[in-house]
DNA sequence: ACCTAGAATGCATACGTATGCAGGACCGGA
DNA sequence: TCCGGTCCTGCATACGTATGCATTCTAGGT
């Protein structure tokens, strides 16, 4: 019941703590007779190094904070999976915190209380005072899919969301396009206002300008409200082409759009989304999407902690590609004119 | 940079270490007056307690270690972000750690070593040795959503999948089906187990049996092959219901049934899953299910975890009532055969 | 045989906090 | 005035590990 602890072993090992302790730690001067005698009783008592006095004197928890406001959003548990097993591998864990938008600030509080090594934020929107606060701490911090306006020693890892935007306008004007809206995200958020720009300075080489515009706030039921808004006039004045923020959203607007106005897709508009996530591909959806390569951002993320853990690196911003992915949500207009 | 400690505080406030720790220690004895000092030079400083060397010194670390095999099935990323809300709430913080089926003992070790408070293991299927293992620890586990064959002293958190089962067999025999298959889930699981017995049982009840049986591993992709094999058959040897171990593989089961097959729901069959996932009222699918309490599963996990830290209780298997939702995706037989 | 470099080991201390204990201040009652 | 009690406070120590330093031991070179 009580904890084993080195010394435990020590004693029935026949050696000092220190010995104890060196044979548990990895490239330390030890004998190849101690550390058996070491790993020997250590297994019969069942020992096990304890992680928190180790973190104490060692100044290092191994732990970095994940912070994520809602998983709802299937991108953000995706993520989360990938990136726990990512820091896994080099022995990091992650300390994982919920935070709703309002409370973002009172939780950092209590992350940086356990001394993580490191923080990621994911959460979609929160105060960037707190970007002072953990640089004055002198613990790295990346933002992961979104940036700050100062974010002075705060890395970060986005996609190119400008670019996502660019390609959605060029590629809807390109299949002759002409009512072309966009329904926005959280709208201070760093995606959305990329996404969205790069969407209108898009359109606008193009010679388009956008129809129509509503607000879901990445939210499942608001995208739904916005859906109905933006299709509440007559016909001939409805958009014949929507992008939508994120997919969470779009596949909120297909729902609604399909179910309660009896519209077809992609026969009456297009309809694209952002992220590609999973359900984007499930049969009922054939989501034409903007892939965000996960992968590849937390590559990046792990490799900014860790050179910020050396040093390295101070305050750097990551910006990886992004790629269209063509489904059935999207198709030339003429052409299915031709086939009405 | 470095790291202000109580005795900086102490120093400024002009008081003693103790006299910081009673400050930040709620029911402690402290004076207004030295509160107010002490307060007012935290404030000054920027001081945070280290919760490490707290718990190095308390015997606990107000963490709880979540335990997860794979974030896909949508249940889980729900579930994960409750509990951890629930827990912040009391003051409790989650350690995450992903795990394949594989290495789940290994992975156990290590959370092992940063002297979690308690552990959640939401993981479908790992080696019952790590029950033994943890009661020897004398660390409280929670199993969540599976419960062990000879789980001595580990509590257990279920819906009541037998009679989800149960229910479903009633459902589909009432209203007129006469085909019934089932779609399983891992084999060896809990849940896959129960329910199925459940199903199995109450067909017999209901004077029928299991027309066919297919096993999807609840993965989406076998779920897939699970069902082109059910429906390999000329039409009057297909199914005409099918009951699929959980809605993650269900929607699976939906998709392939009408996008390769070209097949109706519910004209040509009835589709029932289980959990109830957010995606199971989308409305491209509106699928019938089997709603587990999420809410109600979280709340008697925490509630179990904190009793057995008090040493109230010892193993304890709560199992949870379960409520059949019934969606477009279901219906009766022989009304059916009229519309067509 | 002697000296030296290197490896292995133990001793002592440090990490930052909580808490038992004893002493001091203060108050009310006799 | 004295005494018992209550409320604060500081001192000292403990939690379990890592690591600088000094010491011992071994091997190898002259």
């Amino acid at each position: 019941m009580a904890n084993i602890t080195s010394l435990d072993v020590a004693r029935l090992a026949q050696v000092s703590q220190s010995a104890v302790s060196r044979a548990f730690t990895p490239g330390a001067s030890v004998s190849e007779l101690t550390r058996a005698k070491v790993e020997d009783a250590a297994r019969k008592l069942g020992y096990r190094p304890n992680a928190i006095a180790r973190s104490l004197i060692t100044r290092r928890s191994r732990i970095i904070g994940v912070v994520m406001s809602y998983l709802d959003n299937q991108f953000y548990p995706v993520v989360l999976e990938k990136i726990s097993q990512r820091l896994q591998r080099d022995g990091y864990h992650v300390l994982l915190f919920i935070a709703d938008t309002r409370e973002v600030d009172a939780v950092l509080a209590e992350i940086l209380q356990y001394q993580v090594d490191g923080l990621v934020l994911a959460s979609t929107s929160l105060s960037s005072a707190l970007a002072l606060r953990c640089a004055d701490a002198g613990i790295p911090v990346v933002l992961f899919n979104r940036t700050l306006r100062d974010g002075h020693n705060c890395s970060s890892v986005t996609s190119d969301n400008y670019e996502g935007g660019r390609l959605v306008a060029r590629h809807l004007v390109d299949t002759g396009h002409e009512r072309i809206a966009y329904i926005a995200g959280m709208e201070d958020s760093s995606t959305n206002l990329d996404r969205e720009r790069g969407f209108r300075d898009g359109l606008t080489a193009y010679g388009k300008r956008c129809f129509a515009r509503a607000v879901g706030n990445y939210d499942f039921e608001q995208a739904k409200v916005a859906a109905r808004q933006l299709f509440s006039g007559p016909a001939f004045q409805r958009p014949d082409a929507v992008f939508v923020a994120n997919d969470h959203m779009a596949i909120a607007v297909m729902d609604t759009l399909r179910m309660e106005l009896g519209l077809r897709i992609p026969l009456d508009l297009s309809l694209l989304g952002f992220d590609n996530v999973r359900q984007a591909a499930w049969g009922s959806y054939q989501l034409s999407s903007v892939e965000q390569d996960a992968d590849a951002m937390i590559e990046a993320t792990v490799r900014l902690l860790m050179d910020q853990l050396d040093g390295t690196v101070q305050g750097k911003a990551v910006v990886l590609p992004v790629r269209l992915v063509l489904r059935g949500s999207s198709a030339r207009r003429n052409q299915l004119k031709e086939q009405a």
